[in-house]
DNA sequence: GGTTTTGTTGATTGACGAGTCAATAAACTT
DNA sequence: AAGTTTATTGACTCGTCAATCAACAAAACC
């Protein structure tokens, strides 16, 4: 009985089966065969809607980055100041939701992707000049014309501090994260005043 | 003609032609017999000297940490004051060296292993102490007890600026990212004298 | 009512791969 | 010289997997 209009739900439970298949094994060694079953239909129809294994992958990483985006703004919604935009993205980066497994799996593996997939290479450039942007509206108000080199050593901060917390050993602690990179802005504030 | 004492000779050639097999695939979908073959060799002999896939991927992750460990030694051996020890552990990170492909792949997928692979995990975290207590040397006579955090927020901006510069479109700049972490440090600095 | 579109899968293809094993051969030991 | 250790590989086992295809079913279209 096969109802229509299908498409668009049997892909999204194959986005979100993927994601959790990758934060399962930790890496690309997943098979279509095990998306599908979780996704509860057969490997062929997962072919069928996504072409190929790769699709499934960045498709699934382009769902987290969906997630990452409506959380940002989400934050950014209730940000009044400049320094209340800044915080507002560390707070949305560095959110428990981030450092599931399954977030953090997709996450490295992203970066793995970036080298060598045309397709996550392109998202990964997204993310950045998002990110960028996003720290730069609140940045540029604080410190001006400085705000590109802020905003350039803010956003590696942020990545080096989540794969840190990611790596970690124990349960990641985003707070802590959010502190270090605070530092860092009112670090950077302060070198305004000379 | 077997001649004896083969074993270093070929697990040496085993590394190397892992890390370089990792650099042209940029991921681990590395086969037994693509390394064996690079290394001049057949697979089961790689079998006979590695137990495993995963000892030589742990093996060859070693010796690019004891590449990058000489090249860090190098760089303090001529630092004479405290300033010249951050910078070194700075340049030596940033070296061209660590920019190669097969450098970054290797440690990309190092990052990935850490999440399930007890034996890489363990040499994980060898690298961050070292890399954290090569900092705090140089950072302690400089900012006293504050030296923990700093040594943390730059141990994190480097792995960020690293990854961010490795994964860029282009050629790298390590140059770029040793003056954006030393921007880093002078803020830190000048925070000291209130 | 027949045709097209959409949904769905079992079966198959055509490969590849990690790890084992038996066998060969040279060198070293006693 | 007989036995042991080290080096080496071809062949094999047992398993996997991405992608395709033919075929079936139901809804929509005309």
């Amino acid at each position: 009985m096969p109802k229509l209009g299908m498409e668009p739900i049997r892909k999204e439970a194959l986005v979100k089966a993927t994601i959790v298949e990758i934060g399962r094994t930790g890496n690309l060694d997943v098979t279509v065969s095990q998306i599908a079953r979780r996704a509860g239909m057969s490997s062929a129809l997962a072919h069928h809607y996504f072409g190929s294994k790769e699709e499934m992958f960045v498709s699934a990483m382009r769902h987290i980055l969906t997630l990452y985006g409506a959380e940002v703004r989400g934050a950014l919604a209730t940000a009044a100041t400049p320094e209340q935009r800044v915080q507002a993205v560390l707070q949305a980066s560095f959110s428990p939701g981030n450092f599931r497994r399954e977030a953090v799996s997709a996450w490295l593996n992203f970066w793995i992707m970036a080298q060598t997939m045309p397709g996550a290479r392109r998202l990964l450039a997204i993310y950045q000049r998002r990110l960028r942007s996003n720290l730069l509206a609140g940045l540029r108000p604080l410190v001006g014309a400085r705000g590109e080199t802020v905003a350039d050593g803010l956003s590696a901060l942020i990545d080096g501090l989540y794969l840190r917390e990611a790596l970690k050993h124990g349960p990641p602690d985003g707070r802590a994260a959010v502190s270090m990179a605070r530092a860092y802005l009112e670090s950077a504030l302060k070198e305004e005043e000379r």
